[in-house]
DNA sequence: CATCTATGTTGACATACGTCGAACCAGGGT
DNA sequence: ACCCTGGTTCGACGTATGTCAACATAGATG
């Protein structure tokens, strides 16, 4: 599974650059397409324990950590391996190896594009 | 039910100001207790349908909507129903009943708090 | 009061989800 | 080669969740 997976918010680029998929909720009402692919990052966000992990390698130096950095979050570890299994399969996580640890990074851009999701509609533009 | 409800993300104050819960994600790793918190607003839009009724009401003109006017999303009447309660216990929503339609609204602090847990890290302050 | 329309509630059901222990894979020493 | 440590995958289990049909409730209106 090492190639090029499609991230469910954003659209990738040629350049690594990404376009978000939805307009803000406020804008106008989301459509049944936008509605799916929108939640499954929210859903990746609604579990405690993946909040917990996401804030910790959001906020690591660097804006990546290995697993032995952030797996104290009080399940075990295969638990924690699933969890940040979900969170890379809706895209808000990347990981790789690196000798004997895996490190994971956040994808800032999904950031940014979920804050924007957020975004109260500007009144006048 | 219909005293005051505490609202998960937010702390309602005697003005009716609300205060954030939580930090930004990226600022440092969430305690469990930020995470609970957190983790139920984003599992209340985690659902397609939960998603596309709080747009749906959030878009709409004035900031408020009837039932009558958002349940077209593909599933019964009571199932909206039902998603848009646990939008409510969730804090994302409020609702008041005005002779024969019950109306809903969003809470604009949440949506605001929720961009601000989305929120990069400022460099500089 | 009878009744109609708009919503909410209940009960039941299938599926999804979070969790764990055990087994398994990958690198790095020794 | 061997084993040790870090991490993932598998299989199982209990619970939560989304959904609907049926019933219940709240106002409006005749």
């Amino acid at each position: 599974m090492s190639h090029t997976k499609v991230l469910p918010l954003l659209e990738p680029e040629a350049s690594g650059a990404v376009v978000p998929c939805c307009p803000p909720l406020t804008e106008r009402p989301f459509t049944a397409e936008e509605a799916e692919t929108a939640a499954r990052m929210f859903k990746a966000l609604g579990d405690p324990v993946r909040l917990r992990l996401f804030s910790a390698v959001a906020s690591h130096e660097g804006g990546e950590a290995c697993v032995c950095d952030i797996s104290d979050v009080g399940v075990s570890q295969p638990t924690v391996s699933h969890h940040l299994k979900k969170l890379k399969e809706a895209g808000l996580l990347t990981s790789e190896r690196r000798g004997t640890w895996v490190y994971y990074r956040v994808e800032p851009s999904v950031l940014a594009a979920m804050g924007r999701l957020l975004t109260m509609a500007p009144a006048a533009v």
